[in-house]
DNA sequence: AAGTAACG
DNA sequence: TTGG
């Protein structure tokens, strides 16, 4: 285990059979409920294609950011896939699930800025990463923005924990590393983040 | 400020 | 390595 600023790293937790089963069950995700662009709140068109599962999803809108029940679409978020509560009961808790699991796909030009994950109601439950396809280089900083930071090669299997102190670090990622991986036939990565959000 | 620019 |  991995610890930059307090955000525990896990490398290569999930073995190819398991990476290769969730990303069966995220394939099911996103055919009930598709990839769609976000834009920032300043009109700014984001670059990962996003979508989510469980009781809400986090969605962009010229208001600011915030939680809804539904799609875009307005069908429900179908449920968090089992392989991936597996995962949040073996580092977080198994008396609480979490309400959104988000899965961002990254092609080979997608990024993520700085940001915290901070629409929350409840900050006391970590935020859960998986990395799954092409690896990405994971920054790191503080909980302040303009704290130094640290970069992490995310590879698929890895698991990311921003809990504790560390629950609204800054984090983001700068690049992917385009058919790093062969687990996405088409290439990308895919990170799925798990948050308990009221 | 979940955009952008930068691997170190 | 935050600065813009």
């Amino acid at each position: 285990m991995i610890e930059i600023n307090g955000v525990e790293v896990h490398k290569g937790w999930l073995d190819r059979a398991a990476q290769e089963a969730m990303a069966g069950d995220l394939r099911r995700v996103a055919l009930a409920a598709p990839f769609f662009q976000p834009v920032t709140p300043w009109g700014k068109p984001m670059s990962v294609r996003m979508t989510a599962a469980g009781k809400y999803g986090w969605m962009t809108g010229k208001g600011g950011y915030h939680y809804a029940a539904r799609h875009p679409s307005g069908v429900a978020w179908p449920p968090i896939p089992e392989s991936v509560l597996a995962v949040w009961r073996r580092f977080v808790s198994a008396e609480r699930m979490p309400d959104c699991c988000l899965v961002n796909y990254y092609g080979e030009k997608a990024r993520m800025g700085l940001h915290r994950d901070a629409d929350e109601a409840d900050f006391s439950w970590p935020v859960l990463s998986i990395s799954l396809g092409d690896p990405g280089l994971f920054r790191i900083g503080g909980t302040e923005r303009g704290d130094p930071t640290r970069s992490v090669l995310l590879e698929s299997g890895d698991v990311v924990l921003m809990g504790g102190p560390a629950r609204l670090v800054h984090h983001g990622v700068d690049r992917i590393r385009f058919g790093g991986s062969t687990l996405l036939p088409k290439g990308g990565r895919i990170n799925l983040t798990c948050r308990v959000v009221d």
